[in-house]
DNA sequence: CCAAAAGTGTTAGTTGTACACCCATGT
DNA sequence: ACATGGGTGTACAACTAACACTTTTGG
């Protein structure tokens, strides 16, 4: 024992449709009901638990305050500065996890639960906004180099719903016939030889995951949140 | 409080010349002088400090245990699966560091501290393997697309040295006048105007890092060790 | 002069990007 | 028929990798 408090607080990514029904990439926060920050929005989270592991204890503290399940989650980063917290030292490790659409809408809403556009944020408590840049640029680099856009669709999906997340989450328009080669060269998608129909176009092909590729290369560490 | 004990360790790299003179990626190791895991091998670190960042916790315990200043340092990962230690939950901020090849000369050598090469390390206490393979993992990663490397040579230095800790840590060999254009064209390394005398061939020229270039894009995050 | 490493030039293959164009559907 | 997004083809630029070649030193 050394007076170091241990929490695990976890930075939630969705897609969601706003007034307009447009995707607006969105994060989770609670209400703080004590101090410090009392009134702020924080990050869902709470105190590490000795017999759990850090991920464990992720997943279920992020289920606890927003009744979410992820489709991805990661560690971020652990936050450590002597003072990001006015009532002693607490260190934070922090995950970052992406939820899908559907499961978005499941989430608990309350008036000490709300979703926020990832880039209009009210001031937060502690260092957290901080945290949720570091999230939002880590996310954005990762949704280059690998497959985790997959983790905001549903099973089967759509190259263009595909590309729309990475638009969403990039900021800019993609074109749609190079997206196509490069998903398609990367094979991490394949054709289920269904269509959507009921469009006013030409059906879409639907996709698939290929499950035999892993979603991203953690190295020697096995991956916590991958389906 | 709750049980946990807090504690930051480092994985440490430097390029040292073995028995025929060739450099080796190198790490100091601590041999524990209690329970559990006695007589093991171990990376160095202490236990977390209240008043303390986690960064100059790191670099105090690294230099503490082995007389070692590191020119880059950054945190790796918290490793915190609850049997990782058999006295109890042990939760770990592990960093790593990379020091230059002369600072690595001025190491505290005795019996309790020691270099292993990096491939070749005994079995070590603790799951402190699993960290130091992804250790390596990110390091390798990181030299490709970050200047890093600069971090294990002095204030000057010929395109071949850089070279060679690029094909040492990566393990294969790389073509000398395309690794020059990369390099030139990345506009991280400037001229010095100076020669290196003495070889048995054509003088090279020397280098200096190019100070207003980061080493690494670490997005919003401050970086913690770099000069 | 010769060996060895420094440094430059050239070319072929690959990848990225822009954009023209055809396809299949609902209205 | 036509508007709309799905999907294919193509051409050019940029980058990468392989390697031939020239330069400069010590012996």
């Amino acid at each position: 024992m050394n007076g170091i408090d241990l929490a695990v607080s976890t930075v939630i990514f969705a897609l969601r449709p706003d007034a307009d029904d447009r995707l607006v990439l969105s994060i989770p926060l609670v209400r703080r009901t004590r101090e410090p920050f009392e009134g702020h929005w924080a990050l869902p989270g709470g105190g590490a638990d000795a017999a759990e592991s850090l991920d464990a204890t992720a997943a279920r503290t992020l289920e606890e305050t927003t009744g979410l399940t992820p489709a991805y989650l990661e560690q971020l980063y652990c936050f450590g500065e002597p003072d990001r917290s006015p009532s002693g030292r607490v260190v934070s490790i922090v995950y970052w996890a992406l939820v899908r659409g559907d499961e978005a809408e499941q989430a608990t809403i309350d008036e000490n639960v709300a979703w926020f556009p990832a880039d209009e944020l009210p001031r937060l408590a502690f260092d957290h906004n901080l945290i949720v840049d570091y999230a939002l640029w880590r996310l954005r680099n990762k949704l280059e180099y690998s497959r985790i856009a997959h983790a905001f669709l549903g099973e089967t999906f759509t190259l263009t719903a595909l590309r729309q997340v990475h638009e969403i989450v990039l900021q800019r328009p993609l074109d749609p016939a190079n997206f196509r080669r490069q998903i398609e060269a990367s094979r991490a998608v394949v054709p289920t030889g269904e269509h959507v129909t009921g469009g006013r176009h030409r059906p879409p092909r639907l996709y698939r995951y290929d499950a035999t590729v892993d979603l991203v290369d953690r190295g020697p560490l096995t991956p916590a949140g991958i389906r």
